[in-house]
DNA sequence: GTGGATGCAAAGAATTTGCAACCAA
DNA sequence: TTGGTTGCAAATTCTTTGCATCCAC
């Protein structure tokens, strides 16, 4: 985020995600609910990839089923509201992308720390994708390593 | 695959990577079990990614329990034996990478074929991410679309 | 009013674990 | 001989589904 940003700035900004997004359900032919807003608000405030799990938990004291949550992100995926993001132990975690550019992670392997990474350099490729006759091209691309606090406490850890 | 390269040819290449994969078994304080065998051959004979459930199934004759795939990948992956891809839809698959070079893939999202990339820009990113401190550094790139064939099957789909 | 969305509970799939028997080194 | 490995079954975790009720439009 942009650390110029005052936290009012910054409210508002999440404010207007919410607006977009709700106007992508209402285009899309979905519609808006008080689950899938307090999802929304989740998604949004998180900033980065977060865990059905935990959206769960943060929208339960609103009583949302945890099936609602499957069902609306798998719902938000299908319209680009959201995109799936993978830990390497194989677990899924969802990432709100309205609004937001195109960019990857670095994802501590120990902590399960989340970076993000402004630049990408595949986008070119996916040309290369599409040129092998694929249509719908995208891709994931996702960094893994020990992050610097969880190296010096794994001690004398090599690289 | 090497086209110019004959079917003995091609299991004779299998046995080596059989035999270094044992050695790095042995190597990491291992034992070399017939079930492991097993199923390292039907890794090598897939040559791509493999579902835990499609090598259970090829080995299955030979009496190996599901479990037994389940603690042999995970040990394997640990080694450096095989590597976990994911597919769109938040499902693991495993593939040999012994002796091979690294690479990526395109994932058809409708028939789930898989087609290798050889070539990998995004090595060199991993050095940016060694010097924001992180450590064991490796990355994750899979491309997905909707292959010629798919494509063509479900009419008149837009890009 | 009506069809899509939700809650609840139950089913289903994927993965892990405990433990006695087994077998590679 | 001995400790790592396996098979089996049970336990967990993750995700989906059926259905009556509800509520956004």
């Amino acid at each position: 985020m942009n650390p110029l940003m005052s936290k009012e700035e910054i409210n508002r900004d999440d404010d207007r995600l919410l607006e977009e997004a709700v106007a992508m359900l209402k285009k899309s032919g979905h519609r808006v609910t008080q689950p899938r807003i307090a999802i929304l608000k989740a998604l949004i405030s998180e900033k980065g990839p977060i865990k059905i799990e935990d959206i769960h938990r943060r929208v339960s004291d609103r009583n949302c089923d945890l099936a609602t949550v499957y069902r609306c992100i798998g719902a938000f995926e299908k319209i680009g509201i959201v995109r799936r993001c993978f830990f390497p132990d194989g677990s899924s975690l969802f990432e709100f992308i309205v609004g937001g550019d195109h960019h990857h992670h670095i994802i501590c392997t120990s902590c399960r720390k989340v970076e993000t990474i402004d630049v990408c350099v595949v986008d070119g490729l996916e040309r290369l994708v599409h040129n092998r006759g694929y249509r719908n091209v995208s891709h994931m691309l996702e960094f893994f390593g020990v992050c610097e606090n969880c190296a010096q406490s794994e001690d004398g850890k090599t690289d």
